[in-house]
DNA sequence: ACAAATTTAGACAGCCTTGTCCAAATCGTC
DNA sequence: GACGATTTGGACAAGGCTGTCTAAATTTGT
């Protein structure tokens, strides 16, 4: 193991930056190491704190773990619904800006440090404890979906799909754009940027086969650019 | 001869059925703990045998852990390879056809005992030992992968279906029959059939969308059906 | 039924981990 | 510079786990 602590060597500054310091350290001992590996000396050394300096802030260890995720959690969403928001509602190459889209919702929130160590805390430690990953899915997919689910609505509405369930529209669209990264995805490993790209360009491609309508929407005016929101 | 291995209580007989039950009560610790948080004693007990015999055939833990997933691996390809050889290389009713297929899949190869510890197994020490899921990267995904690529260019040779690139088509398959599994399974939770069959459907009907002629396929005989291998 | 091989239960040492305690050092703020 | 709050590092008990060893019991093959 490595005790040369080179990355996070120096002591953070200030209360709440030691907080922060020690759930991040944490963050990535779980992930690495499971919650039964983690040990909490390393997390202290990781985070360039004393042990007594996490047990002040966070209780125990189980107690830590679930700020951890809750840490996390928060951050993916916020991440997510950001991405959400760029999602073109009028597109001009609708190919060009869905790809786009899906590679931004890759890079931002599923390939990133908070996306991959949560995902890997929700499958490794999910089943212990329910009520806390009941709450990640209440406020994860259970509103992130959704949020996704109305901006294809709103495509198909705009004449530019032709799709009957949003929902499942949705869930296939990040079924496609991420069916080349899924081996990658399971081994917790960061596919590079190029992969990425692939993906999403085969998936985009194959979701418009599968509901694109002619470039130009028959029988449905653009309406000049007034709900933007 | 009882054989009554109910919750797993009763000594199983002989040296090699011993030797099985103890993989197997391994396994299923190995997936709920984790590699750090399983317990030797616990898996004995709940394979039926005494601490010291798990250490006379597998000689610790690390051995244990690394015959676990071997074996698994070795499983649940003749599952796969099983399940590939009942694809449809004639179908009757395409889209039918393939969502059998794709149930078939999940409910063998993904949805079971052996498939859903694999994944798990993978998730989680996956990046702990990389030469050993370096093989299970070759063995599995690199073996099966292309064989299901060759039945879809079958598909595509015979008219069925208008796909470029069969590997791209395959695992594009895969990510949306499963689309609407994902949560489920990132909880390590196992779907209900009719939600599989649910996806599947929703899933085949994209992907036929997509890739998808007509029922008749154009300038191509059918041909008295010689090959079915 | 007998001999060899295997299994069992229990004890045991060695190690690691969690969580607590405390006195000294350090920090932040006035 | 001084004071209160925070942090530090080290010691410590309690408990858990792995892996070894033993002698007795059991199973297996013949």
């Amino acid at each position: 193991m490595r005790l040369g602590v080179s990355p996070d060597t120096f002591p953070p500054r200030g209360h709440e930056a030691k907080r922060l310091s020690i759930v991040d350290a944490a963050a990535g001992v779980f992930c690495r190491e499971g919650f039964a590996g983690a040990n909490i000396d390393l997390i202290a050394a990781e985070a360039g704190v004393s042990r007594q300096t996490v047990y002040n802030h966070h209780g125990d260890k189980e107690k830590l773990f679930i700020a951890v995720v809750r840490d996390l959690t928060e951050r993916c969403n916020a991440g997510i619904f950001a991405t959400i928001a760029t999602f073109p509602d009028q597109p001009g190459n609708l190919e060009q800006d869905l790809i786009g889209f899906a590679v931004r919702l890759n890079q931002n929130c599923i390939c990133n440090r908070d996306g991959k160590f949560l995902r890997k805390l929700i499958q490794t430690e999910g089943e212990r404890y329910p009520e806390l990953f009941a709450e990640w899915r209440e406020q994860g997919p259970g509103r992130t979906w959704p949020a996704l689910a109305a901006r294809f609505a709103r495509l198909a509405y705009g004449g530019y799909l032709a799709i009957e369930d949003p929902d499942v529209a949705a869930r296939q669209f990040l079924g496609l754009v991420n069916a080349e990264l899924q081996t990658t995805f399971m081994l917790g490993g960061t596919p590079r940027e190029d992969e990425v790209v692939q993906s999403a360009t085969n998936g985009v491609r194959t979701f418009l086969r599968a509901f694109g309508k002619r470039p130009a929407p028959a029988g449905v005016k653009k309406q000049a650019t007034l709900a933007s929101a």
